[in-house]
DNA sequence: AACGCTTCTTGCAACGTTGAAAGACGGTGT
DNA sequence: ACACCGTCTTTCAACGTTGCAAGAAGCGTT
């Protein structure tokens, strides 16, 4: 491989100058120019990024950091910030923790593989709020996704309280006079619970006497069996709900298959609202009513918060809201709306 | 962020001693080892990777370029090349072309942005023989997914003429008795349609005159409406066939799509198979029976593939099959096996 | 002829690490 | 007393690039 000092020689020039060149700096002569060009072509000549990057400081890699990159939601979110960081310039490594807590600690107090990248992009899934407040490290993070509360990182998310509200809004409208919810937390931790219940009740407050609430259904996971428990128990309520919101698709999942086993009628006996727009919701049965993050939002939001981050480390921590919306399907009622669909 | 000069200093000895220390070189006497460790975790040294890699010109870092991320057999097959070369000390950064020719012959050229990379595991789409055979440069690269023909890059790939020839016997064997394939290519670079194509007829030959050839349907892209157009010819056709391989699952989600409109009972009046299990496979309509192949596999063995390039850049050059099955789902008679799902 | 100004070019050092080789030290054998 | 060996430690240079500051050359002004 050449190196500027190659060319340099070739071109009966300094490296310095070859290097003017290559990076297109002023004060280089016509003539100069055109013979070094000439033997950068002859060479084939490649900058070195790693020498580059030691005397810059700058890498140019962007961590992306998820439980498992084989899950859609997450794919579509890599697909997207690619996009995103190419178009800043920048190439992104990524990584996965499978939920292991360990492995999320050590992330965000060294950054990962000991800062060989400018910064990352994580979205955890074990770590929880006191983890972040003892961290240490100055590695530039971004957290998306579940919040963990704190206010030591830059968050990306949805406005979990206007999408619960939404949500709730949307099923009272249709026509449902009690309703319950799946996927209640009573940890501390689990902020983004606690604000999708806040947003419910919002809903269900305003709305007076004529909606009832059902037996909100708390839950310690968010997988499908959790939510077919849970489904089970308001079915034999005494006070059965009409329309549940699930605070995850996977429960809402779980849910849809205990009302099919006992042959509750989907919507018309039961609404069925999920959290997330996961691939499986649009292939449920019937096909599931979800909240959806905007994920090329997400995407580029995330990716300019990191370099914000990166190239102004002093900067105020950052929250940032991107948008959702109310996907609708055939879990709850479409005869007012048509069913929307990306 | 702490160097080991500053590490030096404050254990009182030379940078080179600490760099003895870290690396776990013998010929340290063990209350130097004990003082340079104090020194490291006082000032809590991480190792400046990009320096290391400098001096050492092993970067760490693995190229995986597909033509987009989101898509979920590049979304598995990422998850699984992630965990493989993690297990091998390397971190994986990914790439998407887009199917963009210019983009891939560049990175065949040069190397991801300029070498950056150890090297890269590749899966084109637009490629063709002749811009590997006017390849240059030495930038280790593997192969995986479609053949591109030509002897100077390693591949990763299935045995596409025995799972071609499997999937035929088994509708022969399921009673089927004229058999047609969706998606042959005439081009002369597309040598995986070739090579299904010559296990399809080697089937067929050795079934005999018990089988009858359907009107083999040639296309020029893979895509749903290729499929869909391609199915409407067969079954107008004379010799209608009762049972379909198609070269791709994309092509046979297009032909059910026309069996359904049409109303001819799948697999009753007609059998279909695809080729590499999408993850729309099992969501069609019936579940589409299909050759897959073992993407953990293909993770693995790419992975070993590239860093036995990378540590020996002079060996021959390798293609590594590795193992597929046939997934008999809904779209082929299930009587004589029971569905085999993953 | 001396000066300053602009344009162009260069040398040096540094980023943080490690390979190579030499140096320091104590012990052992002659 | 000296060479020799093994253990431990250090020095030096280099990986390929760019920031800094200074040097050289050309030219117009005084």
């Amino acid at each position: 491989m050449a190196t500027l000092k190659d060319v340099a020689r070739l071109a009966g020039v300094s490296a310095r100058t070859v290097s003017n060149v290559v990076n297109d700096q002023p004060y280089v002569a016509e003539a100069t120019r055109a013979r070094v060009v000439a033997a950068l072509a002859a060479l084939d000549y490649q900058p070195n990024q790693v020498a580059k990057s030691l005397r810059t400081g700058r890498i140019g890699l962007l961590g992306f950091v998820v439980p498992d990159l084989s899950q859609s939601h997450f794919a579509r979110l890599a697909s997207d910030i690619v996009e995103a960081a190419t178009a800043r310039g920048f190439t992104v490594a990524v990584d996965q923790t499978h939920g292991d807590l360990e492995r999320e600690r050590r992330l965000i107090q060294l950054g990962p593989r000991g800062a060989m990248f400018d910064g990352a992009i994580f979205h955890p899934e074990a770590l929880r709020a006191e983890d972040i407040e003892h961290r240490e490290s100055q590695f530039p993070l971004v957290l998306i996704g579940e919040r963990v509360a704190g206010d030591r990182l830059d968050h990306v998310y949805i406005d979990d309280r206007a999408a619960a509200y939404e949500a709730t809004r949307r099923l009272i409208d249709d026509g449902h006079r009690r309703i319950a919810a799946i996927g209640l937390r009573r940890a501390a931790y689990a902020r983004t619970a606690h604000l999708r219940e806040e947003g419910m009740r919002q809903a269900l407050d305003e709305a007076g006497d004529q909606v009832q609430q059902g037996r909100h259904q708390y839950v310690e996971r968010y997988e499908v069996s959790d939510g077919y428990e849970a489904m089970a128990n308001l079915v034999e309520s005494a006070e059965r709900p009409d329309a549940v919101i699930c605070f995850a698709d996977m429960l809402a999942i779980g849910a849809l298959h205990r009302l099919h086993e006992l042959r509750v009628a989907v919507p018309e006996d039961m609404a069925v609202v999920g959290f997330d727009d996961i691939t499986e919701a649009s292939f449920s049965y019937p096909p599931l009513s979800t909240i959806a993050a905007d994920h090329a939002e997400i995407a580029t939001t995330a990716v300019n918060a990191l370099i914000e981050r990166i190239t102004n480390p002093g900067a105020p921590i950052r929250e940032y809201v991107v948008s959702h919306r109310l996907v609708i399907r055939q879990s709850t009622r479409t005869d007012s709306t048509p069913e929307v669909r990306n």
